[in-house]
DNA sequence: CTGAAAGCGCTTACAG
DNA sequence: CTGAAAGCGCTTACAG
């Protein structure tokens, strides 16, 4: 069996050079011969020696690594963030430290505490917590001379962030039923009390206004109960099913949401596209699968967390104290079956 | 604002000790005085001062770090795993350092390599993969020492290895139809040439055994499909409306399977529990809210996580060469509205 | 281009 | 109980 290296000083001892030209070859600053860093270079490969990034940072080195802070891994849209941001990072030669905060102030803290022991090169939060907290992690970090970028946060953050135009998706949405004939919407789940539920909320009421239609949208939601699941959606469904008169198309705040809508209306006897139009949103595999296929918005993921690492690359090169404007990122609108003109 | 504490030499110096002292203190490992400890500790409190895993870790000493990791984060059982796996080890001190391997063999060689040049004291091999380089990366832990445990392996793994008892579940639920007199039985997705598929298939077949059912289930499955989805399911759902002679029982791979069949079974005028029984599988909150509420088999991802981080536990004590026998979890049936005798 | 020193923050010996 | 040295693996100055 091949023996180990575990260290420079091995890997220069076994090649016959100094420790300080391996360094040298393995940083590629520069002042030494070509020959020896190809030397060194193809050594590592042989022996999978990686130095040790424990000494490198002590020395002040660049670490390569990068916090990622997460609220909660309850989504897949949030999961297929993380598995972009992780794949984009390793790409530029960096190393993703991800942590977990589970919606709790304290860990958030701790959470960053360790980034800077870490001495990590930047900061991520992904779906950045609406509170006052998050005020004081920058601070923590811009102390210690760490960049820190947004993505998707939840409450209003103006600078250094990346999010979805949700916005735009929901006038986008309501432009195109409008567009179809349609006069009478109803948002489930869709409320302008949550902060995420305003901003789309405001992208409707826009494109109505556009298209010059006063009858305001039904706002279905129920209180205390978390907008979310087939279940709810069902239930806002009854609630659409009491009322005298139906509106023709129906906005869902998430696929799950429309799909316990759809299901429950279809029950009742009613048809989609033909009775009522659909829109669901995040584009989950569930929405494909149904029968009508639902129509939905796309995240575009893959362009958010591209612009995230991007924001995130240039702030490392600017320094902690770079102000960078907000990066709306055009949602994707994915139209299906279940879209169709009104019923007459 | 507070000046911010950087290292135990600072700390040191602001309380008037010698930075040995504060390092004794911090590490608690006697050879300093209660008061003194105490002091050092509030101090920390106070600065929010940790001091630095590079220094520690290259001096040897124990990083704290353990290394996770995943194949992929696609499911939600891997998910609740991530979530309770972390909160287990940091109750332990630890620190979790997450990896992905994507199922790229080369990357999950990478990730080893990361793993030990942090000096992570132990590994756990989530969702471990069914091929040899398993057999490589537990080779190149060893040499360094470094303990590793596998959750919920794909392939067959005899020793230091945590996972749900998928046999005993199917048996069990095969067991519960059979005693309700079902004597027909459908499996939907679960395939003996799957190696979980083969643990499951073997569950049912012992317990159809049991019963003294001769009448060998009926496999349904389409080829070069991923066995995944609500589509899946009703294009299983599909086979079965074509046979002359329908199964009383389906179980299915996994709880959105089932939802798919139960969709597509209902749109043909078949009740459920009525005309036939159906099982899932995982527990999605999905399977909650169908109508009827599906029957399947919880994870005991809890149990799972907490055996799992014992399991590694008890390695990092023992040591790298330490051999502890597999530990099997007890799958746990949830009985909801889908399941009834056959019709008559 | 190459060699040797200094020092990052820490803990583990070893003296007192 | 406390002090001071040595050294973990590395890189960045500084000499040659």
């Amino acid at each position: 069996m091949k023996k180990s290296i575990q260290s420079t000083a091995e890997l220069a001892r076994h090649l016959g050079l100094s420790r300080w030209s391996v360094s040298r070859a393995i940083n590629g600053q520069g002042g030494v011969s070509a020959g020896t860093t190809a030397q060194v270079r193809a050594a590592m490969e042989e022996y999978g020696f990686t130095p040790s990034p424990h000494g490198r940072a002590l020395r002040g080195h660049r670490t390569g690594a990068i916090g990622i802070c997460f609220r909660e891994l309850d989504t897949p849209i949030t999961i297929q963030k993380v598995a972009h941001i992780q794949r984009l990072l390793s790409r530029r030669g960096f190393r993703p430290l991800f942590e977990f905060t589970e919606l709790d102030q304290r860990m958030g803290t701790d959470v960053i505490r360790h980034f800077i022991s870490m001495r990590v090169e930047g900061v991520l939060l992904v779906d950045t917590p609406p509170g006052p907290e998050v005020n004081e992690w920058q601070r923590m970090l811009k102390q210690h001379g760490i960049p820190a970028a947004s993505v998707e946060p939840v409450g209003p953050i103006t600078q250094n962030s990346v999010h979805l135009d949700r916005e735009e998706a929901m006038a986008r949405v309501t432009a195109h039923l409008a567009a179809l004939g349609h006069r009478r919407f109803a948002l489930a789940g869709i409320s302008p009390e949550y902060p995420l539920g305003r901003v789309r909320h405001n992208g409707v009421m826009r494109a109505l206004a556009a298209a010059k239609i006063s009858t305001a949208p039904e706002i279905l939601s129920l209180p205390n109960v978390r907008p979310a699941g087939l279940r709810y959606g069902r239930q806002l469904a009854e609630l659409l099913l009491a009322r005298s008169r139906q509106p023709t198309a129906i906005l869902a705040i998430n696929d799950e949401v429309a799909a316990g809508v759809l299901w429950r209306l279809q029950r009742a006897g009613l048809n989609c596209p033909g009775d009522f139009s659909l829109f669901g949103f995040d584009n989950l595999a569930l929405s494909e699968q149904t029968t009508p296929a639902l129509s939905t918005v796309d995240h575009n993921v893959e362009v958010v967390a591209a612009a995230a690492v991007d924001l995130l690359g240039q702030l490392i090169e600017l320094g902690p104290n770079a102000k960078l404007p907000v990066v709306k990122i055009e949602p994707h609108l994915i139209v299906r079956e279940s879209i169709a003109a009104p019923p007459r």
